[in-house]
Order: structure tokens, then sequence, then C-alpha cells
DNA sequence: AAAAGCGCTTAAGGTACCTTAAGAAATTAT
DNA sequence: ATAATTTCTTAAGGTACCTTAAGCGCTTTT
């Protein structure tokens, strides 16, 4: 698995000379897994945050009388973790699974501490990394407040395309706050449009 | 105004040394607003981020046929600005407005990366910021998608009780996603159990 | 290759929440 | 104080979305 993906993420926000790139690396652990295994369950300690190298992974939450949420998905060049138990190292409240087989890098919350007290200008890469999070999350909530389901959906495929072509319909439906029947029906109403 | 608030707010997460806070007030505005006062109107540039001195500040889309989506409450400790046109410095999507009087203290963009670059300390401060406002966000897209609006009412009840006093229901309402009628229906049936 | 399981669709009936409307209560303006 | 606005409430009728159920096509398991 080659490095080149994940440097090129953090150079999008800050630049690093060579020693500093070799002690980031050195704190990464490349991991393979296939479709459907889990990286974090509900009630665990979730230790890592992980970037995608390659494929796709889910977190979702799992309500009352087994109802999934997905909060968010994450395909190559993306990072993704429970943020709330990892910063504060409590039970994990969301599951991650892999959509399909994967490639990631994880960083343990404690390497992460020693990178930002080693190289500061991680500060900065986390601040924007967290900003851009906080504010896709807020539109997400304009979204769901003001648009109705099918408009969420437009703008879902839309705006994730190559998500939106490896992830199931229940998935997808789950994302938006509806029933997989339910969407099944605006698809249909679309094709008759 | 005083400084109090707002520096034990910094020290909260990071510490300053009298020329790191000199520096640091220097840039800080001081103002205050009446009730309903328009602190940023959608459409405008977007130029400060506001930290809270004193008082209550609401943000909220306009979406089609005026229906109001409140996206945020700031009341005294919180910093507020429509964070997607402050970073980019486009139009405000957001409009924000004083609830009642206030007391506040802006802070421009090109200050606030000054003050980055002067010091770096403020990248881990805002870094954590910014954390708490996506773990925040996410937390309330899941109880978007996984509660019902009465069960999501009592939780805004006890988290912001401060908030609910001062905002009306109309405002609690289109920060639920609901209509001040179906609240008002909510609340009849509450006092009724 | 059958069986079992899961995903997608369609349809009928149900419920949470919306719309409209109108009056009472509270707040703001004259 | 009075008038004017805005907020909150109640109620009737409506709609977006849910639940249940059944059938069909995939994929996975045996």
């Amino acid at each position: 698995m080659n490095t080149e993906l994940i440097l090129a993420n953090i150079a999008k926000h800050i630049s690093l000379d060579k020693n500093e790139i070799d002690f980031f690396l050195s704190l990464l652990k490349p991991e393979e897994v296939s479709k459907k295994s889990v990286l974090l369950k509900e009630g665990q300690l979730c230790r890592d945050i992980n970037f995608v190298h390659h494929g796709t992974l889910r977190a979702f939450y799992m309500g009352k009388e087994a109802k999934e949420s997905t909060i968010m998905f994450a395909v190559a060049d993306w990072w993704i973790t429970d943020m709330y138990c990892f910063i504060n190292q409590k039970p994990a409240m969301l599951t991650i699974t892999a959509v399909e087989d994967s490639q990631l890098f994880r960083l343990r919350k404690e390497d992460l501490d020693r990178l930002y007290l080693q190289v500061p200008k991680f500060e900065r890469f986390f601040r924007i990394i967290m900003q851009n999070a906080y504010i896709r999350e807020q539109l997400r909530i304009i979204e769901n407040l003001s648009l109705s389901a099918e408009e969420r959906y437009t703008n879902f495929l839309s705006r994730y395309p190559k998500v939106a072509q490896q992830v199931t319909q229940k998935q997808i439906a789950s994302y938006l706050g509806i029933t997989p029947e339910f969407l099944s029906t605006l698809r249909a109403n679309k094709r008759i449009k």
C-alpha cells in the first residue's frame, strides 16, 4: 500500500520536510479489510482515526428496534472515525464497517497526540479537517430541515456519485432518513417524469 | 465590556503569555447590539467570527416560501458565524440576529489568519473548537434521523435550558424542524401526561 | 443445484407531522 | 393606554412518509 495518496492529502493543507514525513508515516498502521468486516463496534473503545486509501467505509448508528441511521460514508481520500468517542476515549456510539474490500491507514489517538506535540503543523491540518467536517455536517442539517426526501436524494446523487455506485439503496435510504421502500417509490416516480 | 470571559474561554484549551494575550485582545472588536438587530444577512460577505460575551444570538437559513430553519443558537461563552462563508469569504447562506440585547467580540477573518501565523497555539485552540462543533452537529444529525419530534424537544430542553428560556417556541420549532403549531400540540400532550 | 438469505419493488392501509384558519394572550409600537 | 403586531393555542382536513406484506431477482451458503 503506497503512501502517495495520504501524503498528498496532507500536502493540501500543510507542507512537511523529510523528517516530519518519516515521523508521520511511522505512526500509521496500514490495514486491509474485506467487505462486511467491522472496524469499530458500538460500545467498543474507539482507538483510531482511519484514512481510506482504497474502498468504501460506512459509519452508522443503531437506534431502537434495529433501525440503522447512516452517519457517513467514506471513500478513498477521506478520514473517518467516531469523533466523539475517539477524542474522549469513550465507548463508541457508532459502528463502522467496510462496504467493499478496502485499504486503510489507522492512526491511534495516543500517536496523534504525540504528532501534535512533535509537529505542531498537524494542529493546523486537523483544524482544517475538522472545520470542513463541521461545515459539511451543518450543510446536511440545513438540507434535512429544509428539503423534501426527493430533493435530498437528488443532492446526494450529484454530490457523492462515487459513493452512490458502491452502496445499496437501503444504505442510501438510511443516510437520507427514509425507509428503503419509500426511496424505491421516489425512484419510480423519477423514472416516469 | 471586560475580557475575563473570553480569556477564560481560550484558557480552557491553550495557555498564553502576556504578550500573546495583548496581541489577541488587540484584534477583537467589542460590540453591543440590541434585540432584533441583524449581524449578518444572507448574501452579505461574512467577515467575522463572533464570541458572545452576553446575550443570545440565532443563526437561521431562509428556505423557500419564507420558511426559516434555525441552525444554531449561541449564548454567553459561545462562538458563532456562518463558518462556510467565513472561511471561504463567500456570500452568506445564513442570517444571524440578536434574540435579545447582546454584547460580543468580533474577530475578522484577516485578523484570525494573522493570529494563526503569529501565535500558532491558536491553531490548536480552533482545532478543538471545530472538533467540538463537528461532534455537536453530528450528534444533532443522529437525533434528527433516529428520534421523534417529541424526543428531540425533550432533549433540547435538557441540553439547552438557558436557550429555551430566551427564545420563542416558533424559534425552537424551527430548530427542531417542525411547525410551531405541532410543537404546541406536543407541549399540550406533555402537560396532560 | 438447491436452498437460504438479502436487496429491490409494488401496493394497501396507517401515522406523524403539515396547512389553513381563527381566536386568545402577550409583546411592541403609537 | 390603545392600537398594532406577533406569539401561542386549538382544531379540522391533508400529505409525506411509514408499516406490513408479498413477489421477484441476486448473491451467498450448503
